[in-house]
DNA sequence: TCTGATGTATGATGGTCGTCATATTATACG
DNA sequence: CGTATAATATGACGACCATCATACATCAGA
């Protein structure tokens, strides 16, 4: 029954969700054309359609995607501090240059998420989805204080998200620079000192 | 010389940029036509170019339009409170459920900027012009304390943006209310009462 | 009232988009 | 080696886009 190997298509397909996950945090989904999209993923436009099925289910799908790529990535780094030091390397990981400078590797909150905002219901399911986990693995990171553990948590993705997309707006190096900096100095003072 | 009443032209002008600025806030700058653009500004199409010299002159223009209009929304929403509570009073006017709903009339920041960045350096500049205004304005509410009130700044705006950002992001109306509370609770305690 | 300049509309151009119907290739089995 | 089928490519459709050349309408001054 199977002519081509098995696997084949399933393979193809996270191909075109991996260059999607990218492409969309680089140039935005509006940016993207299902056929450039199709050809990073070394293929031509006519066979999107067997894979998905409208570009919005694509990019459902990328959100995903997305979220689980630039995760390990952020996690990896936390991970290489001591244990009472990994909030504060995660901080420092996020509001980074490196961050900034690397939408297409990063998250997807500061890259997309505002235009999301206006996308298909689908859509919008799919990123509140994964949103919900990274507040999740971020609450588990924050110290037990007084306050609500969660509030703090989505406080903290808030300042976060807002620094690198701010940092990636302005024209000015110097002052790119000096709103991470800044966000990294408060929030870590402010979430991750108790 | 002047066959048209003395500002006809201007003030056409000024209604295209008025118009843009609340579109371009609600639907994206990608998000709107040129024509659709004239058309809420009682215009067609054709004349746009009488205007400006290309749609990107438009969002420069539109982002400073768009920053004084939500500016001096907040502004009188914080000058409503006694001195002391000012600075309380903007956060809490900022990251509210109303301007979580009229992305039009409210801050480009949240809006807009993850898509500026990926635009022409003519408005990356109109966009840093702003944000710097912004960010003096805010400063000037901060209390004198250890830190760096600029840093402050920075951080809090950031705060702020990224929280109006997500809560229109997410899909569960309770999550994106809890974004807002959470961000007013956690940043007020931060920045304001020191 | 006529005129000439000024502001706006009409219409077209070349390009790109998402989507789909159909043709073509590549593979695994008999 | 031939054949049926799975996966991809070709090509086209209608719609929309930014931009511009040109035609029209409007109004101040004579």
């Amino acid at each position: 029954m199977v002519r081509y190997p098995s696997g084949h298509k399933e393979r193809t397909r996270e191909q075109i969700v991996s260059a999607a996950a990218r492409a969309f945090r680089e140039e935005g989904v509006a940016g993207v054309s299902v056929g450039e999209l199709m050809g990073r993923a070394g293929l031509t436009h006519g066979g999107f359609y067997a894979h998905f099925r409208s570009k919005d289910d694509l990019v459902a799908e990328a959100c995903r995607c997305a979220f689980e790529e630039s995760t390990a990535r952020l996690r990896e780094a936390a991970r290489r501090a001591p244990p009472e030091e990994r909030l504060a390397a995660f901080i420092g990981a996020y509001a980074s240059p490196a961050h900034r400078d690397d939408p297409g590797g990063g998250c997807l909150m500061p890259a997309l998420s505002a235009e999301l905002s206006r996308h298909a219901p689908e859509v919008r399911a799919a990123f509140t989805e994964v949103f919900r986990e990274g507040i999740a693995a971020l609450e588990r990171q924050l110290p037990d204080e007084g306050t609500d553990r969660t509030d703090r948590a989505l406080a903290l993705m808030s300042g976060l998200a807002g620094a690198v997309m701010l940092a990636r707006a302005v024209d000015d190096p110097a002052l790119s620079d000096r709103i991470l900096q800044a966000s990294r100095d408060v929030f870590t003072a402010a979430f991750a000192e108790k």
